[in-house]
Order: C-alpha cells, then sequence, then structure tokens
DNA sequence: ATGGCCGCTAACAGCGGA
C-alpha cells in the first residue's frame, strides 16, 4: 500500500493540484496539512468521486488536517491528546487496515524565543508522548506530516540561513531526534542518504529555480511499521506546477 | 530569510506561514 503526506496551503486554491496528483500516485492513503477549511466548506465530493473516504478535522482560516483513505477508516481521533485547552487543528489519527495512521501539522515555532516556540517544543512533547503510548500498544502506526524540522544540516540547501529558525535550533532538533529515540525510523533517510532531498521550497525569490529548499516533511515509522517499508520517495515536480503549493507529497511504499 | 510570495479573511490590509 502507498501512504502520502502533502501539505496542500489551502485545500479550495489547491483542489486542481490535489486531484491531478491524487490521480496520478493513486495513494491509498493520504494525510493532508493545512486544509485551511472549516469542515462544513471542505471540497468533499471531487475527492470522494475518486474513491477515498475523508475524514477532516478544520478550522477557520489557518491549519486544518484530513486523512483519505480508499479502504474504510475505523477510530478516528481528531486533536492531539495532552492539553484540552488547545484549539488549533493540528492532528488526526485513523487505523486503516490495521495501520494506525497519524496525521500532524507540527507548529512553525517562529519567532524563537517567545510563546509560539514554546508551543511549538510543548506539542512535540505531547507527539513523543503520543508516540510512546502507541508504542506500547506493540500495533504498527505511522506519523507523518508537515514536522516543521529540519533534522540535520544535509536537509537543508543553505543551513546557515536556518541557524536561529525554530526549523533548525538545537531544542527543535533534540525533540525530534527524541522521537527517533523511541525507535521510530525515518522513511526517506532509511532508504537514502542522498543530498538535496528537500520538501519544502519558498514561493519567494525563486527559491525553487535554484534548488533552495528544506526537508521539513516526514515520515516517522514504528517498528513494526518500518519493518514492511519498501520505498519512500518525494513528489519534486509537483512543485513545479501551475499554483503549487509550497511543499511537495511524499510518500511511502508498505508492504501491508 | 528574502529579489519581487501565497492563501485566507465579512477581505481592498493584515496575519500567518517557512
Amino acid at each position: 500500500m502507498i501512504v502520502a503526506s502533502f501539505n496542500i496551503n489551502g485545500v479550495k486554491a489547491r483542489l486542481p493540484a490535489l486531484l491531478q496528483w491524487l490521480e496520478e500516485a493513486k495513494p491509498d492513503v493520504v494525510v493532508l496539512q493545512e486544509v485551511k477549511s472549516v469542515d462544513e466548506g471542505f471540497p468533499r465530493e471531487p475527492i470522494e468521486d475518486l474513491g477515498y473516504n475523508l475524514e477532516t478535522h478544520g478550522q477557520k482560516g489557518f491549519n486544518g488536517v484530513a486523512i483519505l483513505s480508499k479502504s474504510p477508516m475505523e477510530d478516528v481521533m481528531r486533536g492531539l491528546p495532552g492539553d484540552e485547552a488547545d484549539e488549533q487543528a493540528r492532528y488526526i489519527e485513523a487505523t486503516v487496515n490495521g495501520l494506525r495512521i497519524c496525521g500532524l501539522y507540527l507548529p512553525n515555532g517562529n519567532p524563537a524565543p517567545g510563546p509560539k516556540y514554546d508551543y511549538k517544543l510543548a506539542w512535540m512533547a505531547r507527539l513523543e508522548s503520543r508516540a510512546r503510548d502507541l508504542l506500547a500498544t506493540e500495533e504498527p502506526f505511522l506519523m507523518a506530516g508537515d514536522y516543521n524540522v529540519i533534522p540535520q544540516a544535509e536537509d537543508a540547501a543553505r543551513p546557515d540561513a536556518w541557524r536561529d529558525d525554530a526549523l533548525f535550533l538545537p531544542q527543535t532538533r533534540d525533540a525530534y531526534r527524541r522521537l527517533l529515540n523511541l525507535g521510530l525510523t525515518d522513511a526517506l533517510r532509511a532508504k537514502t542518504r542522498a543530498a538535496q532531498t528537500y520538501t519544502f521550497w519558498d514561493y519567494q525569490a525563486g527559491a525553487r529555480q535554484r534548488n533552495d529548499g528544506i526537508r521539513i516533511d516526514h515520515f516517522l515509522l514504528s517498528p513494526q511499521c518500518a519493518d514492511r517499508l519498501q520505498s519512500c520517495e518525494i513528489d519534486a515536480h509537483v512543485r513545479d506546477r501551475e499554483k503549487p503549493s509550497d511543499h511537495v507529497p511524499i510518500k511511502v511504499t508498505l508492504d501491508f
């Protein structure tokens, strides 16, 4: 099965690009981030017409995540546990054919330091706690989405430019590494050490043309899921189409 | 991190994003 993650930066603005990519990539499951739509405004029909079930967790104007799946979804959970007061729509889970799918849109955190950065670090701690709980079940799961984390210098074209940025600060990378140290596998790095495997290029300053990118969209796999990993690919060509998102899809093929 | 961006909002300017 193919599972993909795509930060689409507005589901209404991106609908044609999303549908084109779905038709060509034919993923079985997709987690979307930054849908920027309330659930009632989500353009369900054209996606359902392609054979997908759809679970959304949106809010007005910002954030918002969703899961698409050709197979039925069970036990849908909206919101990341650990803070009842958190109203930002950044997390959704569902089980598909026995595989737990976690879709996440981790906070940007800029400017750092400051309250937004504190929120990012607290959110990452909650994500770690959630990963611990899921590991304890010994059921296969994956956590995919826009992590807003540049894990290592090799994951940016110009790492020096990000030195003081919330996406690359030592505390951010430490928190991400704690997830890996639980026993989760970064699917892309399990398959390649290739340079310039980016998932985001800024709209400004000709970043795509200069390949001035960063790798911030990730698939983390539980041990039982990593055992089934066959391939991990980034659909970078999508960035060169009409009205693209600033992110591109990342997808894994799993032997389930 | 900016060479000039993008999407969203009861919107024609400001915010958030990365």
